[in-house]
DNA sequence: AAAGAAGTATGATTTGGATCATACAAACGA
DNA sequence: TCGTTTGTATGATCCAAATCATACTTCTTT
Protein backbone atom coordinates (compact mmCIF):
# COMPACT_ATOMS: atom_id res chain seq x y z
CA UNK A 1 0.00 0.00 0.00
CA UNK A 2 2.64 2.37 0.51
CA UNK A 3 5.35 3.06 -2.23
CA UNK A 4 8.36 3.86 -0.53
CA UNK A 5 10.10 2.26 3.22
CA UNK A 6 13.02 1.29 4.54
CA UNK A 7 12.38 -2.62 4.26
CA UNK A 8 12.57 -2.46 0.32
CA UNK A 9 15.67 -0.50 0.52
CA UNK A 10 17.54 -2.55 2.94
CA UNK A 11 19.40 -4.84 1.32
CA UNK A 12 20.60 -2.68 -0.94
CA UNK A 13 21.78 0.76 0.66
CA UNK A 14 23.97 -2.20 2.78
CA UNK A 15 25.75 -3.32 -0.31
CA UNK A 16 25.81 -0.21 -2.52
CA UNK A 17 25.50 3.15 -0.58
CA UNK A 18 28.94 4.06 -0.57
CA UNK A 19 29.02 4.33 -4.53
CA UNK A 20 25.32 5.67 -4.63
CA UNK A 21 26.46 7.97 -1.97
CA UNK A 22 29.24 9.71 -3.50
CA UNK A 23 27.66 10.00 -6.61
CA UNK A 24 25.04 11.74 -4.86
CA UNK A 25 24.22 15.40 -4.85
CA UNK A 26 22.88 16.94 -1.79
CA UNK A 27 19.43 18.94 -1.91
CA UNK A 28 17.97 21.31 0.45
CA UNK A 29 14.52 22.07 0.34
CA UNK A 30 12.59 24.51 2.40
CA UNK A 31 9.48 23.52 3.63
CA UNK A 32 6.55 24.42 0.70
CA UNK A 33 9.48 24.20 -1.77
CA UNK A 34 8.82 22.54 -5.29
CA UNK A 35 10.98 20.06 -6.51
CA UNK A 36 10.13 19.59 -9.86
CA UNK A 37 6.80 19.71 -11.72
CA UNK A 38 5.21 18.00 -14.76
CA UNK A 39 6.91 18.43 -17.83
CA UNK A 40 10.58 19.14 -16.49
CA UNK A 41 13.17 17.42 -17.79
CA UNK A 42 14.51 14.42 -15.06
CA UNK A 43 17.41 14.91 -13.08
CA UNK A 44 17.48 11.56 -11.67
CA UNK A 45 15.89 9.99 -8.68
CA UNK A 46 15.84 11.54 -4.94
CA UNK A 47 16.50 9.64 -1.63
CA UNK A 48 15.20 11.72 1.56
CA UNK A 49 17.25 12.02 4.41
CA UNK A 50 15.80 14.90 6.83
CA UNK A 51 12.10 16.04 6.16
CA UNK A 52 9.63 14.66 3.64
CA UNK A 53 8.27 14.96 0.21
CA UNK A 54 4.81 14.65 -1.03
CA UNK A 55 4.57 13.47 -4.78
CA UNK A 56 1.27 14.06 -6.25
CA UNK A 57 -0.28 14.68 -9.49
CA UNK A 58 -3.55 17.16 -10.05
CA UNK A 59 -6.71 16.43 -12.62
CA UNK A 60 -7.86 19.42 -14.94
CA UNK A 61 -10.10 20.20 -12.45
CA UNK A 62 -7.49 20.68 -9.70
CA UNK A 63 -8.42 17.64 -7.80
CA UNK A 64 -4.91 15.95 -6.37
CA UNK A 65 -3.86 12.48 -5.62
CA UNK A 66 -0.89 12.42 -3.67
CA UNK A 67 0.77 8.95 -4.88
CA UNK A 68 3.74 8.96 -2.37
CA UNK A 69 4.62 10.59 0.67
CA UNK A 70 8.41 10.24 1.53
CA UNK A 71 10.05 10.54 4.86
CA UNK A 72 13.18 9.85 5.87
CA UNK A 73 14.99 6.86 4.21
CA UNK A 74 12.34 6.86 1.74
CA UNK A 75 13.31 7.21 -2.36
CA UNK A 76 11.07 8.36 -5.23
CA UNK A 77 10.79 9.22 -8.40
CA UNK A 78 12.63 5.60 -8.88
CA UNK A 79 11.86 5.68 -12.58
CA UNK A 80 12.51 8.87 -13.37
CA UNK A 81 15.77 7.58 -15.04
CA UNK A 82 13.71 6.09 -18.25
CA UNK A 83 11.28 9.33 -18.45
CA UNK A 84 12.37 12.47 -20.60
CA UNK A 85 10.53 14.56 -18.14
CA UNK A 86 8.61 14.02 -15.06
CA UNK A 87 5.08 13.75 -14.65
CA UNK A 88 4.03 14.30 -11.22
CA UNK A 89 4.75 17.39 -8.86
CA UNK A 90 7.19 16.90 -5.91
CA UNK A 91 7.13 19.69 -3.51
CA UNK A 92 8.24 19.46 0.42
CA UNK A 93 6.40 18.77 3.17
CA UNK A 94 8.59 20.42 5.19
CA UNK A 95 12.38 21.66 5.45
CA UNK A 96 14.32 18.46 3.89
CA UNK A 97 17.63 17.59 2.88
CA UNK A 98 17.41 15.04 -0.08
CA UNK A 99 19.97 13.70 -2.28
CA UNK A 100 19.73 13.22 -5.60
CA UNK A 101 21.16 10.57 -8.18
CA UNK A 102 21.48 11.43 -11.22
CA UNK A 103 20.30 9.61 -14.38
CA UNK A 104 23.73 9.34 -16.26
CA UNK A 105 25.52 8.18 -13.05
CA UNK A 106 22.52 5.56 -12.11
CA UNK A 107 22.84 4.69 -15.54
CA UNK A 108 26.93 3.59 -14.99
CA UNK A 109 26.49 2.01 -11.73
CA UNK A 110 23.38 -0.27 -13.32
CA UNK A 111 25.18 -0.88 -16.48
CA UNK A 112 28.70 -1.42 -14.81
CA UNK A 113 27.82 -3.54 -11.53
CA UNK A 114 25.88 -6.80 -12.02
CA UNK A 115 24.82 -7.29 -8.75
CA UNK A 116 23.64 -3.86 -8.44
CA UNK A 117 21.68 -4.15 -11.68
CA UNK A 118 20.48 -7.53 -10.24
CA UNK A 119 19.61 -5.83 -6.55
CA UNK A 120 18.11 -2.75 -8.23
CA UNK A 121 15.50 -5.16 -10.54
CA UNK A 122 14.93 -7.00 -7.63
CA UNK A 123 13.40 -3.63 -5.80
CA UNK A 124 11.82 -2.66 -8.74
CA UNK A 125 9.73 -5.86 -8.73
CA UNK A 126 8.99 -5.73 -5.19
CA UNK A 127 7.61 -2.33 -5.43
CA UNK A 128 5.42 -3.18 -8.75
CA UNK A 129 3.90 -5.74 -6.71
CA UNK A 130 2.83 -3.03 -4.14
CA UNK A 131 1.08 -0.89 -6.08
CA UNK A 132 -0.89 -3.80 -7.79
CA UNK A 133 -1.94 -4.38 -4.08
CA UNK A 134 -2.76 -0.69 -3.71
CA UNK A 135 -4.10 -0.76 -7.21
CA UNK A 136 -6.92 -3.51 -6.26
CA UNK A 137 -7.50 -2.11 -2.82
CA UNK A 138 -8.55 1.10 -3.92
CA UNK A 139 -10.83 -0.41 -6.26
CA UNK A 140 -12.52 -3.03 -4.04
CA UNK A 141 -11.83 -1.93 -0.21
CA UNK A 142 -14.07 0.65 1.67
CA UNK A 143 -12.24 3.88 2.97
CA UNK A 144 -12.25 1.92 6.75
CA UNK A 145 -10.22 -0.88 5.46
CA UNK A 146 -7.77 1.15 3.32
CA UNK A 147 -6.85 3.35 6.38
CA UNK A 148 -7.02 -0.47 8.81
CA UNK A 149 -4.47 -1.60 5.98
CA UNK A 150 -2.43 1.29 5.88
CA UNK A 151 -2.27 1.57 9.78
CA UNK A 152 -0.77 -2.08 10.42
CA UNK A 153 1.61 -1.52 7.24
CA UNK A 154 3.42 1.47 8.91
CA UNK A 155 3.62 -0.48 12.04
CA UNK A 156 5.30 -3.67 10.32
CA UNK A 157 7.61 -1.16 8.40
CA UNK A 158 8.40 0.53 11.59
CA UNK A 159 8.16 -2.58 13.96
CA UNK A 160 6.24 -1.08 16.63
CA UNK A 161 2.50 -0.68 17.49
CA UNK A 162 2.95 3.16 17.80
CA UNK A 163 3.72 4.85 14.32
CA UNK A 164 5.05 8.14 14.19
CA UNK A 165 3.84 10.14 11.31
CA UNK A 166 6.08 12.23 9.17
CA UNK A 167 3.20 14.31 8.17
CA UNK A 168 -0.25 15.58 9.77
CA UNK A 169 -3.06 12.93 9.28
CA UNK A 170 -4.64 15.20 7.10
CA UNK A 171 -1.96 14.45 4.21
CA UNK A 172 -3.43 10.71 4.48
CA UNK A 173 -6.48 11.14 3.00
CA UNK A 174 -5.14 12.07 -0.20
CA UNK A 175 -2.61 9.15 -0.74
CA UNK A 176 -5.50 6.67 0.46
CA UNK A 177 -7.42 8.21 -1.96
CA UNK A 178 -10.37 9.83 0.17
CA UNK A 179 -11.35 12.93 1.01
CA UNK A 180 -10.40 14.47 4.63
CA UNK A 181 -13.61 14.40 6.07
CA UNK A 182 -14.13 10.94 5.15
CA UNK A 183 -10.61 10.73 6.12
CA UNK A 184 -11.33 11.93 9.75
CA UNK A 185 -14.70 10.37 10.04
CA UNK A 186 -13.71 7.20 9.56
CA UNK A 187 -10.52 7.50 11.66
CA UNK A 188 -12.88 8.59 14.39
CA UNK A 189 -14.92 5.57 14.09
CA UNK A 190 -12.17 3.11 14.27
CA UNK A 191 -10.95 5.33 17.32
CA UNK A 192 -14.32 4.79 18.85
CA UNK A 193 -14.18 1.16 18.55
CA UNK A 194 -11.50 1.24 20.83
CA UNK A 195 -9.39 -0.08 17.92
CA UNK A 196 -6.26 2.33 17.79
CA UNK A 197 -5.70 5.75 19.23
CA UNK A 198 -4.62 8.91 17.72
CA UNK A 199 -2.16 12.22 18.79
CA UNK A 200 -1.35 15.36 16.46
CA UNK A 201 1.51 12.83 14.81
CA UNK A 202 1.17 9.26 16.26
CA UNK A 203 -1.23 6.23 15.60
CA UNK A 204 -1.34 3.95 18.66
CA UNK A 205 -2.43 0.38 17.69
CA UNK A 206 -5.10 -1.05 20.52
CA UNK A 207 -6.42 -3.69 18.98
CA UNK A 208 -4.75 -5.21 16.46
CA UNK A 209 -6.41 -8.50 16.18
CA UNK A 210 -9.80 -6.62 15.03
CA UNK A 211 -8.09 -3.92 12.85
CA UNK A 212 -6.37 -6.69 10.82
CA UNK A 213 -10.15 -8.42 10.37
CA UNK A 214 -11.51 -5.17 9.06
CA UNK A 215 -8.71 -4.34 6.62
CA UNK A 216 -10.07 -7.66 5.24
CA UNK B 1 -3.59 2.47 -17.49
CA UNK B 2 -2.36 -0.88 -19.79
CA UNK B 3 0.06 -3.10 -18.07
CA UNK B 4 1.55 -5.06 -20.62
CA UNK B 5 1.75 -4.68 -24.72
CA UNK B 6 3.95 -5.04 -27.37
CA UNK B 7 5.81 -1.75 -27.38
CA UNK B 8 7.66 -2.14 -23.98
CA UNK B 9 8.98 -5.27 -24.55
CA UNK B 10 9.67 -4.12 -28.36
CA UNK B 11 13.67 -3.21 -27.28
CA UNK B 12 13.88 -6.32 -24.65
CA UNK B 13 12.82 -9.21 -26.99
CA UNK B 14 14.97 -8.24 -30.15
CA UNK B 15 18.22 -8.77 -28.00
CA UNK B 16 17.51 -11.05 -25.70
CA UNK B 17 14.46 -13.34 -27.93
CA UNK B 18 16.65 -16.21 -28.46
CA UNK B 19 18.19 -16.56 -24.54
CA UNK B 20 14.49 -16.42 -23.21
CA UNK B 21 13.16 -18.24 -25.67
CA UNK B 22 15.75 -21.02 -25.05
CA UNK B 23 14.75 -21.67 -21.75
CA UNK B 24 11.11 -21.17 -22.13
CA UNK B 25 8.88 -24.04 -21.15
CA UNK B 26 5.57 -24.42 -23.21
CA UNK B 27 2.39 -24.31 -21.45
CA UNK B 28 -1.26 -25.20 -23.00
CA UNK B 29 -4.08 -24.27 -21.43
CA UNK B 30 -7.79 -24.91 -21.99
CA UNK B 31 -10.17 -22.05 -22.20
CA UNK B 32 -11.34 -21.56 -18.49
CA UNK B 33 -8.09 -23.59 -17.58
CA UNK B 34 -6.40 -21.75 -14.44
CA UNK B 35 -2.76 -20.92 -14.60
CA UNK B 36 -2.10 -20.37 -10.84
CA UNK B 37 -3.88 -19.03 -7.71
CA UNK B 38 -2.55 -17.13 -4.96
CA UNK B 39 -0.51 -19.21 -2.17
CA UNK B 40 0.97 -21.06 -5.54
CA UNK B 41 4.84 -21.32 -5.59
CA UNK B 42 5.51 -19.28 -7.83
CA UNK B 43 7.17 -21.03 -11.00
CA UNK B 44 8.32 -17.81 -12.93
CA UNK B 45 6.53 -15.50 -15.19
CA UNK B 46 4.63 -15.89 -18.76
CA UNK B 47 4.71 -14.84 -22.08
CA UNK B 48 1.32 -15.29 -24.10
CA UNK B 49 2.20 -16.67 -27.69
CA UNK B 50 -1.50 -17.55 -28.43
CA UNK B 51 -4.76 -16.38 -26.71
CA UNK B 52 -5.33 -14.82 -23.97
CA UNK B 53 -5.05 -14.76 -20.25
CA UNK B 54 -6.82 -12.51 -18.01
CA UNK B 55 -4.64 -11.91 -14.25
CA UNK B 56 -7.26 -10.87 -11.64
CA UNK B 57 -7.90 -10.64 -7.85
CA UNK B 58 -10.93 -11.45 -5.37
CA UNK B 59 -12.35 -9.42 -2.63
CA UNK B 60 -13.12 -11.61 0.33
CA UNK B 61 -16.90 -10.43 -0.55
CA UNK B 62 -16.14 -12.30 -3.87
CA UNK B 63 -15.91 -9.09 -6.18
CA UNK B 64 -13.06 -9.46 -9.05
CA UNK B 65 -10.55 -6.73 -10.23
CA UNK B 66 -9.21 -7.85 -13.62
CA UNK B 67 -4.96 -6.57 -13.01
CA UNK B 68 -4.25 -7.35 -16.52
CA UNK B 69 -5.47 -9.06 -19.86
CA UNK B 70 -2.29 -10.20 -21.41
CA UNK B 71 -2.71 -11.31 -25.46
CA UNK B 72 -0.65 -12.24 -27.71
CA UNK B 73 2.65 -11.08 -27.15
CA UNK B 74 2.21 -9.77 -23.72
CA UNK B 75 4.35 -11.10 -20.47
CA UNK B 76 2.32 -10.86 -16.91
CA UNK B 77 3.60 -12.17 -13.68
CA UNK B 78 6.53 -10.15 -14.47
CA UNK B 79 7.82 -9.44 -10.86
CA UNK B 80 7.07 -13.05 -9.57
CA UNK B 81 10.40 -14.31 -9.24
CA UNK B 82 10.89 -11.55 -6.61
CA UNK B 83 7.79 -13.76 -4.90
CA UNK B 84 7.60 -16.70 -3.08
CA UNK B 85 4.36 -17.67 -4.18
CA UNK B 86 1.66 -15.84 -6.67
CA UNK B 87 -0.69 -13.51 -4.75
CA UNK B 88 -3.55 -13.21 -7.80
CA UNK B 89 -5.52 -15.81 -10.08
CA UNK B 90 -4.31 -16.17 -13.39
CA UNK B 91 -6.70 -17.77 -16.04
CA UNK B 92 -7.42 -18.22 -19.68
CA UNK B 93 -10.03 -16.45 -21.41
CA UNK B 94 -9.35 -18.63 -24.55
CA UNK B 95 -7.19 -21.88 -25.86
CA UNK B 96 -3.48 -20.46 -25.02
CA UNK B 97 0.02 -21.28 -25.73
CA UNK B 98 2.12 -19.30 -23.04
CA UNK B 99 6.12 -19.38 -22.68
CA UNK B 100 6.97 -19.98 -18.82
CA UNK B 101 10.71 -18.25 -17.78
CA UNK B 102 11.51 -20.01 -14.72
CA UNK B 103 12.59 -17.78 -12.21
CA UNK B 104 16.18 -19.55 -12.31
CA UNK B 105 16.70 -19.34 -15.39
CA UNK B 106 15.82 -15.50 -15.43
CA UNK B 107 17.84 -15.06 -12.20
CA UNK B 108 20.78 -17.07 -14.48
CA UNK B 109 20.42 -14.13 -17.13
CA UNK B 110 19.81 -11.40 -14.50
CA UNK B 111 22.91 -11.68 -12.53
CA UNK B 112 25.12 -13.27 -16.24
CA UNK B 113 24.05 -10.82 -18.52
CA UNK B 114 24.23 -7.02 -17.83
CA UNK B 115 22.83 -5.88 -20.71
CA UNK B 116 19.84 -7.75 -19.90
CA UNK B 117 19.75 -6.11 -16.45
CA UNK B 118 19.91 -2.95 -17.84
CA UNK B 119 17.10 -3.46 -20.30
CA UNK B 120 14.73 -5.35 -18.06
CA UNK B 121 15.45 -2.49 -15.09
CA UNK B 122 14.08 0.04 -18.13
CA UNK B 123 11.26 -2.46 -18.69
CA UNK B 124 10.34 -2.46 -14.87
CA UNK B 125 10.72 1.34 -14.37
CA UNK B 126 8.46 1.92 -17.63
CA UNK B 127 5.91 -0.85 -15.72
CA UNK B 128 6.35 1.37 -12.46
CA UNK B 129 5.30 4.91 -14.38
CA UNK B 130 2.14 3.35 -16.14
CA UNK B 131 1.06 1.69 -12.84
CA UNK B 132 0.83 5.13 -11.35
CA UNK B 133 -0.74 6.36 -14.26
CA UNK B 134 -3.47 3.81 -13.60
CA UNK B 135 -3.62 4.39 -10.36
CA UNK B 136 -4.04 8.44 -10.54
CA UNK B 137 -6.86 7.54 -12.92
CA UNK B 138 -8.37 5.16 -10.96
CA UNK B 139 -9.23 7.89 -8.62
CA UNK B 140 -9.53 11.17 -10.50
CA UNK B 141 -11.10 10.25 -13.56
CA UNK B 142 -14.88 9.45 -14.07
CA UNK B 143 -15.69 6.48 -16.20
CA UNK B 144 -15.91 8.02 -19.19
CA UNK B 145 -12.46 9.19 -19.39
CA UNK B 146 -10.64 5.96 -18.34
CA UNK B 147 -12.57 4.53 -20.98
CA UNK B 148 -11.56 7.55 -23.63
CA UNK B 149 -8.00 6.72 -22.09
CA UNK B 150 -7.98 2.73 -22.86
CA UNK B 151 -9.17 3.52 -26.11
CA UNK B 152 -6.93 6.16 -26.99
CA UNK B 153 -4.04 3.77 -25.22
CA UNK B 154 -5.02 0.98 -27.32
CA UNK B 155 -5.18 2.27 -30.49
CA UNK B 156 -1.28 3.46 -29.98
CA UNK B 157 -0.17 0.56 -28.75
CA UNK B 158 -1.75 -0.98 -32.05
CA UNK B 159 -1.32 1.70 -33.93
CA UNK B 160 -4.32 1.87 -35.82
CA UNK B 161 -7.36 3.64 -35.41
CA UNK B 162 -9.39 0.60 -35.30
CA UNK B 163 -8.66 -1.33 -32.05
CA UNK B 164 -9.16 -5.45 -32.04
CA UNK B 165 -9.91 -6.86 -28.65
CA UNK B 166 -8.35 -9.51 -27.40
CA UNK B 167 -11.64 -10.39 -25.88
CA UNK B 168 -15.08 -9.55 -25.36
CA UNK B 169 -16.12 -5.91 -24.58
CA UNK B 170 -17.09 -7.22 -21.03
CA UNK B 171 -13.95 -7.97 -19.85
CA UNK B 172 -13.06 -4.10 -19.83
CA UNK B 173 -15.30 -3.06 -17.51
CA UNK B 174 -13.62 -4.71 -15.00
CA UNK B 175 -10.29 -3.99 -16.02
CA UNK B 176 -11.27 -0.48 -15.97
CA UNK B 177 -12.51 -0.23 -12.21
CA UNK B 178 -16.28 -0.53 -13.12
CA UNK B 179 -19.05 -2.45 -13.25
CA UNK B 180 -20.16 -3.69 -16.52
CA UNK B 181 -23.34 -1.73 -16.50
CA UNK B 182 -21.68 1.18 -15.99
CA UNK B 183 -19.05 0.11 -18.66
CA UNK B 184 -22.05 -0.52 -21.26
CA UNK B 185 -23.88 2.53 -20.52
CA UNK B 186 -20.94 4.90 -20.91
CA UNK B 187 -19.05 2.81 -24.15
CA UNK B 188 -23.15 3.89 -25.46
CA UNK B 189 -22.71 7.47 -24.56
CA UNK B 190 -19.52 7.55 -26.67
CA UNK B 191 -20.88 6.07 -29.33
CA UNK B 192 -23.76 8.42 -29.37
CA UNK B 193 -21.52 11.47 -29.35
CA UNK B 194 -20.43 9.97 -32.39
CA UNK B 195 -17.06 9.90 -30.96
CA UNK B 196 -16.52 5.79 -31.24
CA UNK B 197 -18.21 2.62 -32.74
CA UNK B 198 -18.15 -0.63 -31.45
CA UNK B 199 -19.00 -4.27 -32.79
CA UNK B 200 -18.70 -6.99 -31.71
CA UNK B 201 -14.92 -7.56 -31.14
CA UNK B 202 -13.39 -4.43 -32.17
CA UNK B 203 -13.59 -0.86 -31.28
CA UNK B 204 -13.21 2.20 -34.41
CA UNK B 205 -11.94 5.61 -32.97
CA UNK B 206 -14.05 8.22 -35.32
CA UNK B 207 -13.22 11.34 -33.30
CA UNK B 208 -9.47 11.29 -32.23
CA UNK B 209 -9.72 15.01 -31.47
CA UNK B 210 -12.70 15.11 -29.30
CA UNK B 211 -11.98 11.39 -27.31
CA UNK B 212 -8.28 13.52 -25.91
CA UNK B 213 -10.52 15.78 -24.72
CA UNK B 214 -12.65 13.47 -22.68
CA UNK B 215 -9.77 11.53 -21.52
CA UNK B 216 -8.70 14.94 -20.54
C1' DA C 1 0.65 37.86 22.99
C1' DA C 2 -2.15 38.46 19.21
C1' DA C 3 -3.23 37.38 14.43
C1' DG C 4 -3.30 34.33 10.96
C1' DA C 5 -2.74 29.91 8.91
C1' DA C 6 -3.14 25.06 8.98
C1' DG C 7 -5.13 21.04 10.85
C1' DT C 8 -9.07 18.67 13.07
C1' DA C 9 -13.87 17.84 13.42
C1' DT C 10 -18.98 17.28 12.23
C1' DG C 11 -23.38 18.28 10.28
C1' DA C 12 -26.47 18.62 5.95
C1' DT C 13 -27.12 17.70 1.22
C1' DT C 14 -26.20 15.78 -3.18
C1' DT C 15 -24.85 12.51 -6.55
C1' DG C 16 -22.34 9.13 -9.39
C1' DG C 17 -21.98 4.79 -9.89
C1' DA C 18 -23.25 0.24 -7.68
C1' DT C 19 -26.84 -2.84 -7.24
C1' DC C 20 -30.95 -5.21 -8.48
C1' DA C 21 -33.89 -6.62 -12.14
C1' DT C 22 -35.01 -7.95 -16.64
C1' DA C 23 -34.59 -8.94 -21.60
C1' DC C 24 -32.77 -9.80 -25.93
C1' DA C 25 -28.97 -11.30 -29.12
C1' DA C 26 -25.12 -13.94 -30.35
C1' DA C 27 -22.08 -17.86 -29.74
C1' DC C 28 -21.53 -22.45 -28.67
C1' DG C 29 -22.09 -27.33 -27.50
C1' DA C 30 -24.43 -31.42 -28.08
C1' DT D 1 -30.84 -27.45 -34.96
C1' DC D 2 -32.16 -26.57 -30.65
C1' DG D 3 -31.14 -25.36 -26.04
C1' DT D 4 -27.91 -23.42 -22.97
C1' DT D 5 -24.63 -20.30 -21.87
C1' DT D 6 -22.31 -15.91 -22.42
C1' DG D 7 -22.34 -11.29 -23.87
C1' DT D 8 -24.91 -6.96 -24.64
C1' DA D 9 -28.23 -3.62 -23.21
C1' DT D 10 -31.23 -0.64 -20.28
C1' DG D 11 -34.41 0.70 -16.65
C1' DA D 12 -35.29 1.52 -11.45
C1' DT D 13 -33.54 2.04 -7.01
C1' DC D 14 -30.22 2.77 -3.47
C1' DC D 15 -26.27 4.11 -0.92
C1' DA D 16 -21.52 5.41 0.29
C1' DA D 17 -18.71 8.89 -0.17
C1' DA D 18 -18.08 13.57 -2.24
C1' DT D 19 -19.35 18.08 -1.66
C1' DC D 20 -20.70 22.13 0.77
C1' DA D 21 -20.81 24.50 5.02
C1' DT D 22 -19.18 25.80 9.44
C1' DA D 23 -16.51 25.91 13.67
C1' DC D 24 -13.15 24.82 16.90
C1' DT D 25 -8.26 23.80 17.95
C1' DT D 26 -3.47 23.77 17.51
C1' DC D 27 0.49 25.49 15.52
C1' DT D 28 3.22 29.29 13.37
C1' DT D 29 4.61 33.90 12.66
C1' DT D 30 5.55 38.49 13.90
Amino acid sequence: MMLAGFPIFANLWREHLEKLEEMAQEIILKKGAMLFTPGDPTQGFYVVHEGAVRVYRLSPQGKEVTQEIAGRGSAFALASPFSDTYHCFAAALKDSRLYLIRKKDFGDLVTGDIKFAAEWIRLLSLLVIRLRERLTDLTLKSPKARIAGYILLMAEMQDSRSITLPVPRKELAALLGMTHETFYRTAKELANQGLVRFTRQTIDILDQELLSEIME
